[in-house]
DNA sequence: AAACCATGCAACCGCCAGTAG
DNA sequence: CCTACTGGCGGTTGCATGGTT
């Protein structure tokens, strides 16, 4: 037997939530803060579980949600990060300001995977579907480099192939295959750092240098991946936009100062931790959609001006 | 106009790790 | 050390919507 949800025990409310849960619970926060969310149902007079309060702030009503489409600098991006990450969405998140895991998670299971199919990329590994089809016993004992693994293993986040540089999506584009640049193993030139990283074919190495490189890479590597800061610069010098050649839309207000005064009343209730991870973050509500344009009001009213 | 299908998205489920008692 | 509780995460499901037949 499995066990109930904890919405089961008590007889709460599940499924979608109506306007009113909503502002009850942005209004409870707004206040209060989320504090521990189990007891956030019962203060804010909702008949749900903690977990579902906690989901649907996160997902929905969180004032610094970005909302819309996703650019295309965003989708390289979470095709990059899904390449070194694997399916770790809240770490993917945690790079994107403004988008949640499971839009991510959606977005990637809809719509991502597909056009890297079409593109003949195994969305899994991001090597060649050809080559995944073919090679599986080439490398035998050696797991994927990409995706489900330790950071540690990477020796550098993933560049599309050399081959792939120009309009990863372009509907004219189509990949050559395998043959024109080999395996597609990220790796980097020895003595890359963080910044000037080489995105290469994997070195053949001996296990010490090894063993060496990903401790001196990892340290990298998690310097890299905690400061948005750092990543933002290591892509802007290496990333999707130069290897895929992609037309940038602007975004000039994407990125604020944490000091900004728009920002500042949102200091005091944004859970510590995310504005540790998020230093750089987006102007609530962008592009709305006109689902979004209710919330905007609502959370306006509720943030705007406390 | 109705039925069917595909897609996107919101929310739930179940597992896991951390922690307080 | 054990147990219960909680928050967080990834996988999955189910509904709403729009497009097609």
């Amino acid at each position: 037997m499995g066990r109930q949800s904890c919405c089961y025990k008590q007889k709460l409310r599940k499924g979608l939530w109506s306007p009113e849960e909503d502002e009850k619970l942005l209004r409870h926060i707004t206040k209060y803060g989320h504090g521990c969310w189990s007891s956030i149902p019962k203060q804010a007079g909702l008949q749900r579980c903690g977990k579902s309060c906690r989901l649907r702030w996160i997902n929905y009503l969180r004032p610094d949600l970005k909302r819309g489409t996703f650019s295309q600098e965003e989708e390289n991006l979470i095709i990059e990060l899904h390449a070194v990450l694997g399916n770790r969405w809240s770490q993917i998140a945690a790079r994107l300001p403004g988008r949640t895991d499971n839009e991510i998670k959606n977005l990637w299971n809809s719509c991502l995977k597909k056009k890297l199919k079409q593109k003949g990329i195994d969305p899994v590994t991001h090597k060649p579907l050809s080559e995944v089809e073919n090679g599986e016993g080439n490398r035998s004992n050696k797991p994927s480099l990409v995706g489900h693994h330790p950071i540690h293993q990477y020796t550098s986040p993933p560049p599309p192939p050399p081959k792939l540089s120009s309009n990863w999506f372009n509907p004219e584009f189509s990949p050559p295959m395998t043959a024109s640049y080999g395996p597609l193993y990220y790796g980097t030139t020895t003595g890359g750092s963080a910044n000037n990283t080489t995105w290469g074919l994997v070195q053949t190495q001996t296990e010490e240098e090894e063993e060496e490189e990903e401790e001196e890479e990892e340290t990298k590597w998690t310097e890299l991946l905690n400061s948005p800061l750092l990543m933002a610069a290591a892509l802007q010098n290496q990333t999707p936009q130069s290897y895929y050649n992609i037309e940038i839309k602007s975004e000039p207000c994407y990125l604020t100062n944490s000091s900004s005064s728009s920002s500042s009343s949102n200091d005091m209730w944004w859970p510590q931790t995310q504005q540790q991870q998020l230093p750089l973050r987006h102007e609530p509500l962008q592009n709305p959609d006109i689902c979004g344009k209710d919330m905007q009001t609502l959370t306006a009213a509720a943030f705007g001006h406390i």
